[in-house]
RNA sequence: GGAGGGGUGGGUGAGCGGCUAAUACCACCAGACUGUAAAUCUGGCGCCCGGAAGGGCUUCGUAGGUUCGAAUCCUACCCCCUCCA
C-alpha cells in the first residue's frame, strides 16, 4: 500500500529517468501525492507475444512504481490484435484463433513478469467488455470523434497524403484503446513517444464520459542493434528478454559505443551518478569501452536470467569471440561416420588425421545451407579447421579437431556418436 | 456504376521479346580492419555438376497460348490499390 505521501526525491527519479513526457505532470504529481494507489494501465497485442528490451523500458517504469505500491492492470488485447496497430506497416495480419491467443498470452506474461512484478498485477482480457458491445455502443463511441482528429495524427496523415489506404477499422483502433481506459478505469497509461496520440485519445474518451481522465507516460524509443531503427522484431534489431544469456550478451557487445549510455539509462538500474561518471569517462578516452560495454552486457544479462549466467555468458564471450576458442557447446560431428562414407579407405597424412571432404560435410552437418554456398565459403577463406584456413576440399580431420565456419558456426569431430 | 494503376528473388523496386538468374538500394553472408564493436573497404548473395573455363535445371500472381526465343506479347482467372460518382 502506498500509505504516506512520495517523498520528493523518489517522485522526481520515476518522473525523470526514461521518460519522455508527462502529460499533465502536475495532476500526476498530485494523484502521487493523494497516496492511493493508482491504476496503472498496460496493453499487450496478442498476436506478437515476444518482449525485447525495447518494451522493457516501458515495463520498468511499471515495475518502478509497483514498488511504490501502485496497481498494474494488463489488458490482453484480443480484440485490437484483429485490426493490428495501425503505427505499424499495413500489413493485413491473420485472424488468430482463440487458441493461438491464449498460448500468446501465456509467453507473453512468462515474459512480462521478468520486469513486472506478478503480484501486483491484475490482468483483464478486452473480450470482457467488448464480447458484449452492441452496434449501438460503437456509434456510440465513434459518434465522439472526428475524421480531422484522426487524419491530424502524424502516420495517418503521411498515408493519407501518399494516397495509401487506411482501413476504416484502423481509425477505430486508437478508440477501442481508448474504451480499455474506461472499462479499467485507468489512473495511468504508457507508451513510447509513438504511442501517445492512442493515449490521449483514451484520457479525452474519460473526460467525455464523465471519468477522472488518465495521464499519460510516453518513454523513449529504443534503438535496435543496428544502431538506426527502433527496435522491433520484424526489423529483426531485437533483443528479447526469453533469449539464451550467450546470445544476449554477444547482442549487446554488438550495438554501437554511441548507443551504450542510451541502454544503460533506460534499461539497466546503474545510478544516474555513476552513468554520469561513466559519459565523462568515455568523452575524454580515459577507459576502454569494450570493458563498459561488458559491464552492460553482463547488467542485462543478470537481469533477465542471473549472476551466474551472467559471468557464464562473459566468458563465453571472451573465449569465442576474443580469442577463437570453440565453444563448449560445439556442434559434434562423427569422424567416423563420414569415413565411413568414402567408398575408398580415407588416406592419412604423416600425423594420422583423415583426409575428408569438408564441403559435403557442412553441408550435410547443417553448417552450410546448400553446396553452392559451401564452396563460396570456401572460397573466401572462411573455413578453418584448427586455426588453419582451408583452401582446398579435403581436409585432415582427427577426432577433437575444430571447425569453424565463418565468424560463428563451430562444431568438433568426435570420434563416434549414436 | 465509371476511369485508371499494380502483383518481379527476404524487403523496397527497375526491367517490358533475345545482351536478364534478372539493374539498384536495404537486409543478409564472408574477408580486411577491430574491442565479434560501430563505421568503412572488398567480395558474395536461386539450385546442381565442374579445379576452372563452362554447363545443366528451376524462378518474375495462377493457368493456358503466340514465338526459334517471354518477366516482357495475347487470353482467361485470382488478388491488391487509387481516383470520380
Amino acid at each position: 500500500m502506498a500509505s504516506s505521501a512520495i517523498d520528493p526525491q523518489t517522485l522526481q527519479s520515476v518522473m525523470r529517468r526514461g521518460v519522455s513526457e508527462i502529460i499533465v505532470e502536475e495532476e500526476f504529481v498530485r494523484l502521487m501525492q493523494l497516496g492511493e494507489p493508482l491504476r496503472l494501465k498496460m496493453g499487450f497485442d496478442p498476436s506478437r507475444p515476444d518482449i525485447h528490451l525495447g518494451h522493457t523500458v516501458g515495463l520498468r517504469k511499471l515495475r518502478q512504481l509497483q514498488n511504490l505500491g501502485h496497481q498494474v492492470i494488463l489488458i490482453v488485447g484480443d480484440w485490437t490484435a484483429q485490426i493490428g496497430d495501425p503505427s505499424g506497416q499495413s500489413a493485413t495480419r491473420p485472424m488468430l484463433t482463440a487458441e493461438e491467443v491464449r498460448d500468446n498470452a501465456e509467453s507473453y506474461m512468462r515474459q512480462f513478469f521478468k520486469v513486472v512484478d506478478r503480484e501486483r498485477t491484475q490482468i483483464e482480457w478486452q473480450s470482457e467488455w467488448f464480447g458484449k458491445f452492441t452496434l449501438a455502443n460503437v456509434l456510440d463511441l465513434t459518434k465522439r470523434f472526428t475524421v480531422a482528429q484522426f487524419l491530424a495524427r502524424d502516420d495517418f496523415a503521411q498515408r493519407f497524403r501518399a494516397q495509401r489506404p487506411i482501413a476504416i477499422t484502423e481509425l477505430l483502433y486508437p478508440l477501442l484503446q481508448a474504451y480499455d481506459s474506461i472499462a479499467i478505469q485507468s489512473d495511468v497509461e504508457f507508451g513510447g513517444t509513438d504511442q501517445k496520440f492512442n493515449l490521449l485519445v483514451g484520457r479525452d474518451l474519460q473526460g467525455m464520459m464523465g471519468q477522472r481522465q488518465q495521464q499519460c507516460f510516453t518513454m523513449p524509443i529504443l534503438v535496435g542493434t543496428d544502431g538506426e531503427q527502433k527496435m522491433s522484431k520484424s526489423l529483426d534489431n531485437y533483443i528479447g528478454v526469453d533469449e539464451p544469456p550467450n546470445d544476449m550478451y554477444g547482442k549487446v557487445m554488438s550495438i554501437s559505443d554511441s548507443l551504450m549510455m542510451d541502454y544503460f539509462y533506460l534499461v539497466t538500474d546503474v545510478p544516474d551518478a555513476e552513468l554520469s561518471e561513466m559519459s565523462r569517462a568515455l568523452e575524454s578516452e580515459s577507459v576502454n569501452p569494450m570493458d563498459l560495454k561488458k559491464r552492460l552486457a553482463r547488467e542485462i544479462v543478470a537481469q533477465f536470467h542471473d549472476d551466474r549466467a551472467a559471468t557464464q555468458a562473459e566468458s563465453h564471450f571472451v573465449g569465442t569471440f576474443q580469442r577463437g576458442d570453440a565453444p563448449e557447446d560445439a556442434q559434434a560431428i562423427s569422424l567416423s561416420k563420414w569415413a565411413a562414407m568414402l567408398e575408398s579407405p580415407p588416406e592419412a597424412d604423416g600425423s594420422g588425421a583423415l583426409m575428408l571432404p569438408i564441403l559435403s560435410m557442412i553441408v550435410g552437418e547443417g553448417l552450410a545451407q546448400s553446396s553452392s554456398e559451401a564452396k563460396r565459403l570456401l572460397a573466401q577463406g572462411a573455413i578453418q579447421v584448427d586455426g588453419e584456413r582451408l583452401t582446398a576440399d579435403l581436409a585432415p580431420l582427427r577426432a577433437g579437431s575444430v571447425i569453424r565456419v565463418g565468424r560463428r558456426r563451430f562444431a568438433r569431430m568426435v570420434d563416434r556418436e549414436d
